[in-house]
DNA sequence: GTGAAAGCGCTAACAC
DNA sequence: GTGTTAGCGCTTTCAC
């Protein structure tokens, strides 16, 4: 009854089956003496199958290592399981997203939240030339949904997205135009938090690093420039400096400070990864920190409690972004039109702040 | 003859064709006003289509943004273009993967190498309780291979994968029992150059940082030992320590020595992490490093060269490294199977290791 | 060169 | 409860 009834037709070989043949429904209903359906109804735990049989064919399959083929499932049941998370480069950085520790850090947060949900996390990395082909992986079926990391530059091509009805949810902070869904942290509470902490700490003199272009960062520039204004201190300072999140320019900027003679006493950086080289920049020239100025970073990545001096900075909630960002990704999988999300920013008082 | 054929039983709506039924190649095939069979052909550019006929449906289809659905294709093509990356966690620290900068590049590398060669990549990170799922991917028929990284630890389950012939590559270091090609750096040699640069530099007393459970670790033992076999030094000398590749018992290790009295002038740390840490821990104790000892780390990760010191370190190659997993793995999906391939280590010589 | 038809492996009406 | 049947959207013989 078992081997038997297998017709095998042109019977390819004595042992081998052909190649690898995989093993499907068929050969576990022939097996089981029951129809496909039967089996189908039984693996997705149908209450419509006894339970002996169930039990029998459950342990059948996993006697035999069979999973059912999930495109095949996907086909016939015309939904998706996997999420496109893309990581969107920056024209002028373009390994910004592999070489950031926090945007990684956000991954894994996704990687985990996408699994608990039982989505399959499809990841890759969009250079600025492959802009146009942004949709493809929603257009071929391969996604149901995006997750889109690196707002800035490509916010056109991010709103032409949101026009074509594209589940998607993005990283980063509202701006504007922008017409879809966003989940970040409260920069401005984030920037002014910083400020604040710098000034009470005796600073007057403060410096900005970050590039406004960035939606976030012009965010953060706003609360610090309230925290100044909010303590009397210079507004539009010339202290604030254009720099995007990574570290080469930093050096060439302690340079101008101290060619100009006019160095900051407090610096609010946009990234721990820009804190990080300013303060080796600083202390290549002699100034050493939090002795001769203070430092505040954003982001807090998991080296900022470990490097010397250990990095005061701005924390984002990667655990709740990944599961907020997912959270709303489903929601609009179903049909629905949540709203953005704000995190809160949590200032994290460490040694690079406090002079000693 | 384009819109009186469609059944269309229920009628859901006059304009809305039923939710946002996606175009597909019936479509395409009406609208050219050829076959269904003709549009496929076109589209996957068989020379069989006259040229014109080719162009007039390539045009159509980017005009209603049209792709070919990668799941039925797949399906009927039986053939998978998706790999899985699996991030595989160790036990005691969990969060290794995702915290580790050197980890998160090496993904990035994988995405690069992935993409260029069409292929999807799938990323998951795997606790260790779900050892027994590591095939799933694979029996669902999700993935076409797997890349796994974090040998260690999963050593059995990845040996009961090769042994299933599931096709896969590891990256990390080749052991004795191993049934699947590895793809890593000469750790031997990398653990060889470090402690014969800290022995160069004047070092006498050594300590060695990190957990010989590891493969990886092990093998760059050897190579310290044998360079300090070579330089007439205590071969297993007291000073070789055992810690995982994350940060919190560095400081203990530190407290340990400065306990007994018997500090190491010369560290070889298995990561540039732990390297990092034990820098922080000693600043903590009046130790500067390169000053009172010099440090040399392991992995090159991106803030290594912007950390103060900056941080002298073995080099592993990641951007080859991505792309040896990925040829690797494409010739196993070839029904090869090649050999284990050992990359270049590179001692990079900074701040960290040099007396001033 | 193009079209008709037969599936890929599965699910879900619909019968019984 | 279980089986039969008709597809999901595509590729690929096979005829013409």
């Amino acid at each position: 009854m078992s081997e038997s009834l297998k017709p095998e037709p042109p019977v390819p070989g004595p042992t081998t089956p052909k190649r690898h043949s995989r093993v499907q429904m068929a050969d576990l209903a022939r097996m089981a003496g029951v129809s496909i359906s039967t089996v189908s109804r039984a693996l997705s735990g149908s209450p419509l199958i006894q339970p002996a049989t169930r039990e029998r064919i459950a342990l059948l399959a996993r006697s035999l290592n069979y999973q059912v083929n999930a495109g095949a499932a996907s086909l016939r049941r015309r939904d998706l399981s996997a999420v496109g998370v893309l990581l969107l480069d920056n024209a002028e950085r373009p390994m910004q997203a592999a070489s950031d520790p926090f945007i990684m850090t956000l991954v894994s947060s996704l990687a985990d939240a996408l699994a608990e949900r039982g989505l399959d996390m499809l990841l890759a990395r969009y250079r600025p030339e492959r802009q146009a082909q942004l949709p493809v992986l929603v257009d071929s079926g391969r996604v149901a949904g995006l997750i889109l990391i690196g707002q800035c530059h490509w916010h056109e091509a991010l709103n032409e997205l949101a026009r074509r009805d594209v589940p998607m949810v993005v990283w980063g902070a509202e701006v504007p135009g922008g017409h879809y869904a966003v989940v970040g942290t409260d920069n401005e509470a984030g920037g002014h938090e910083a400020a604040c902490h710098l000034i009470a700490q005796g600073c007057r003199r403060l410096a900005f690093l970050g590039d406004r272009a960035h939606p976030e960062v012009e965010q953060r520039f706003r609360g610090y420039q309230r925290a100044l204004q909010q303590a009397g201190l210079e507004a539009s300072s010339p202290w604030v400096e254009a720099v995007g999140f990574d570290v080469p320019e930093v050096a060439a900027i302690v340079d101008r400070w101290l060619d100009a003679d006019a160095r900051p006493d407090g610096v609010f950086a946009c990234s721990d990864l820009m804190a990080l080289s300013l303060i080796r920049a600083l202390g290549e020239r002699g100034l050493g920190v939090p002795g001769d100025l203070q430092v505040v970073g954003y982001d807090d990545i998991p080296i900022a409690a470990h490097t010397q001096p250990s990095l005061s900075t701005v924390r984002q909630p990667m655990d709740v972004a990944g599961r907020a960002l997912v959270d709303l990704l489903a929601q609009r999988l179903d049909g629905l039109h949540p709203a953005s999300v704000k995190l809160p920013a949590e200032l994290c008082v460490r040694e690079s702040s406090v002079r000693r």
